[in-house]
DNA sequence: TAAATATGATGGAACGTTCCACTAATTAAA
DNA sequence: TTTAATTAGTGGAACGTTCCATCATATTTA
């Protein structure tokens, strides 16, 4: 770490200047200040000596760290996983480095951010749903004119460019699968985020004729537990809808769950349709219905997004959405 | 990002030298070469204007970029983000940043390392087993004198410090379990990692006087195919086991499911415990036993580790197991 | 042939810190 | 009173780059 050759030794080494093995280093193809003899000559001593560009000094020239940070909400794990995955195959062919940076509250986050600054990453991402506490501080960082993408639900934070999935084809989506797997009483189980796909859901209900009278919508909490207090409630109100759709596949796991322990078939007695498609969806008796959500996909969108605003900090905010996909599992069938 | 106010600004606005306003900077507390007063009018100078130090320029002097690179092989995603969640705790009360790279091929790994080398970063973590083909080029940083510590198995890479899961404590837990519910003929379904295990298991059936011979040892694959399969194998042997321990959630998982399919009634034909205790494993159905490893606790020991070999860096390796703990939910019972 | 241009290379300032050798002024010890 | 020690603060070199102005030398153009 300390002991790492320079670009002065290599100078000393070859017999050139450190200028000349600057210009090489940097860009050995249109290093038009060395001739093809030189340029071959430093090349092959960098390597001999195991040269290593220090990045410090880089950063401190061309005020410009080569590091992006990501604030992580820390709310679901392998979901922040796969977007990460996604960021991090983007941001490493352009040579950046992903500083990865997990919070609790919005006095961690705070000082978590003051600790980032000194590193002078070229942009920020951030992940997961950003609840109210924590939008005044990240908000204050686009306020400063820092580029910022996020990845999210779509109502996250206003006046940012964001990554997000189409929330009203998620809707449609799981509205069209249950029509056409036969239900005409459908419980639809979503709060917070959720409330966002309404739309799409009603409208496709509407285009098949469906009176929305006929569909039951609770608002609700998110988690495992919640999942299971949505089974819990539809049990003891004698069971009137014949299939759920619930915003996230952990909430859909506790319907699941629930339903085993008290004993009630699934599909055949309650159709369930989840959204997120994560890790575990398809390891859950029976598999889970679910809406895909491209986690990768939103992980390099966005990464290019912020590229792309790196370059021109001063654009207007940019959302871009993807689209969802129907993975059509076990816990889905007809009505009795 | 690029107009932020230097220490020469404060200086020149209090109307000190640079020197000062570098010292009240870095220690506040303890920068007896500046009097309460001034040190006042510098602090206070430093929050009126929005001082924030540039890492980069202190990287440079002092040879440190308060930087930690994490090396994720990405091979289980909420495993993974529960140990960067305790590895982020302990470096944040540090002032350490987390450098967040993935990695699949060994060439890919390899450029990874030669784009992170330059910002020469303090430490170095590895998350996740290390196969046979990455081996040499992580070998290859200890070899460097780079500090390194490796979450994971006990069997990663040798010579290098780590902080694991005692094996023979996740056998001897699984092992007394199942003998406790009152199995006599076990099936145990571990290869790989798995395989270290078996003397801690081999260990508490000797001392519950059961022969060896009991057991069925089964070398398996991993994943969630390679659970199904398990299963289906003991279905074709006339499932002769009434238990199955299993190396990993996601292979238990994949019992389970199979179960779920052909209608084996868990655990009353077949108890199942795994290890890992994901994220998943209680959401399972019946909800997943298994021996929980303590992920971020891993995460926190490790970066601990990291730190105090980063103060002595020619210390010998260093090895620290953690205990593992039996989670008892569903999917084992007493045998019919 | 003289002037203009292209090619290959150099030296040094600058980026924002830290740290060391100094100094000036004040206080304590002899 | 003189000397020594402490306190408060300064100026400048150094860290490893990049980049600009400059400079020979060689090549082309008028």
């Amino acid at each position: 770490m300390s002991c790492v050759v320079t670009i002065v030794e290599i100078a000393r080494a070859v017999g050139v200047s450190k200028s000349t093995v600057s210009a090489v280093m940097r860009d050995p193809e249109k290093a038009r200040q060395a001739s093809p003899a030189t340029r071959q000559r430093i090349l092959e001593a960098a390597r001999r000596m195991g040269y290593s560009p220090n990045q410090a000094a880089r950063s401190l020239r061309e005020d410009s760290s080569r590091l992006v940070a990501i604030l992580d909400a820390c709310n679901f794990g392998s979901y922040v996983a796969e977007v990460i995955h996604g960021v991090n195959d983007v941001l490493r062919k352009h040579h950046y480095q992903l500083v990865h940076c997990i919070y609790d509250t919005p006095s961690e986050l705070e000082s978590q951010i003051r600790s980032l600054q000194t590193h002078r990453p070229n942009g920020w991402l951030t992940v997961g749903h950003i609840v109210q506490d924590f939008r005044e501080v990240i908000g204050r960082l686009i306020e400063d004119g820092e580029s910022l993408v996020q990845v999210c639900a779509a109502d996250s934070l206003s006046g940012a460019s964001a990554v997000y999935v189409d929330p009203g084809e998620i809707g449609r989506l799981a509205a069209r699968h249950l029509l056409e797997c036969g239900h005409r009483r459908i419980l639809y189980a979503a709060g917070g985020q959720g409330k966002l796909c309404r739309a799409g859901f009603e409208e496709e209900l509407a285009r098949q004729h469906m009176p929305v009278e006929t569909c039951t919508f609770l608002p609700v909490g998110s988690g495992f537990e919640a999942g299971k207090d949505i089974f819990r409630d539809w049990l003891e109100r004698g069971k009137p809808e014949s299939a759920v759709f619930t915003f996230d596949d952990t909430m859909a796991s506790g319907i699941l769950s629930e339903a085993y322990i008290q004993n009630v078939r699934i599909p055949e007695e309650l159709s369930v349709i989840g959204v997120d498609d994560r890790e575990f969806s398809r390891m859950l008796s029976p598999a889970l219905t679910t809406i895909h959500l491209p986690q990768y996909d939103q992980g390099a969108a966005a990464a290019e997004m912020l590229l792309r605003r790196m370059r021109a900090p001063q654009q207007p905010p940019e959302i871009q959405t993807l689209t969802p996909e129907l993975m059509c599992r076990a816990s889905c069938g007809a009505p009795r």
